[in-house]
DNA sequence: CATTTCGGATGACAGGTGTCACGGGCAGGT
DNA sequence: ACCTGCCCGTGACACCTGTCATCCGAAATG
């Protein structure tokens, strides 16, 4: 019987996922939580051996959640179970000690086996993305301009990012220009999504 | 038995709500597609009498699809299910003859319920999102603002944007320019930004 | 030790952007 | 007929933005 944790802020997914791997006669959902935070806690309390981990939650995100669990707990393996495929999380996802990547278009029937493999000590990573993670390559971003980044997502002006992080205007335009220049964007804004598209942000 | 479909294009989802809906010994889950413009015949040829609908599905999302339900087959029943509470999404949901809607952050267990109430002929509407559709009132945006915005959600350049709808630039600023206003923005990437959290896109 | 890279900054410049005023045409109400 | 709202366009203006050259200090790399 192998025991598992399910993380993810959709209650509903979360539910759903219980009923469909409760199904499977060798698994078991001992534990469920919806904030990346609360992750290491239930699994020692649970004794899960394996944990899927989405990638978007409150207060932890599912690759730090595999870090901190890696750290913590180094007995548990970890699962990241997303809904985007961006090739930056892959690769951050694998180093931040997760076993396995799948995400959430892949076909029902094949979520049971993945968790066996992990648990048995595989690696399971969508061949698709793992192709699309190599080929990309790291992120050549540079600390602040993946930070600056972050703040030109929603579409804020120069004059505010300045102020948010206390630099000057011309800096911060030095930088994401230096980050337009490596999305191969034209503007800001779409650079920010670029970077976000690929897991970089 | 309440005969269901589900539509949805994540697949490890469909299946998930699958499993957990078919545990309830008053519903059946009769059909599965994953994409917006197959819900239609599908509804059709299995004789669903509630259909799940995301939002965000590739061929026709699952507002446009309530509609055609509505039109080919009235004697089915919609339920909208969604990740993303955007107040828009509610009022057009609803207008497009869906008779619920309902976040995927809500418990599993009252899945099944809404489905009952829908079939019943009942309203199923998530209370906090119904009063903020509310107070929000509908889209203040003009039939062309609405279309440049999409276009200015990946921070595209005036330029390009006027060059793909045949516009002159000066005629596309002035409806970003209102835009701007209506929004509250200050730049057409925030706006935006704004116009799709608030579902007018 | 020399070189490179990064963060930070300034100044200057061309071009992009947001705003406003104004004009015209076209549909739908009263 | 009149008014209103939407759409399209022009021109002008101030401001914002992206780019480049150039500088500095610190840290890592060779």
């Amino acid at each position: 019987m192998i025991r598992l944790l399910l993380a993810d802020d959709q209650a509903l997914v979360r539910g759903a996922l219980a009923a469909l791997l409760d199904l499977e006669s060798d698994l078991e959902v001992v534990a469920q939580v919806g904030r990346g935070d609360e992750v290491v806690d239930a699994a020692r309390a649970s004794g899960a051996e394996v944990c899927l981990l989405d990638i978007e939650m409150p207060g932890l995100n599912g690759i730090d959640a595999a870090a901190a669990l890696r750290r913590e707990l180094p007995g548990v393996r970890s699962l990241v179970v997303t809904t985007f495929g961006r090739p930056g999380y892959v690769r951050r996802a694998i180093e931040a000690g997760a076993s396995g990547f799948v995400v959430k278009d892949t076909p029902a029937r094949q979520l049971a086996d993945a968790v066996r493999r992990v648990h048995a000590g595989l690696r399971v990573i969508d061949p698709d993305l793992a192709a699309e993670s190599l080929i990309d390559g790291p992120s050549p971003l540079t600390g602040r301009e993946r930070e600056l980044l972050t703040y030109a997502l929603d579409g804020s002006p120069v004059s505010a990012i300045a102020a948010r992080v206390h630099l000057s205007e011309g800096t911060v335009r030095n930088h994401l220009s230096a980050a337009i220049g490596k999305t191969g964007a034209t503007t800001r804004s779409e650079a920010a999504r670029i970077a976000q598209e690929r897991g970089w942000l």
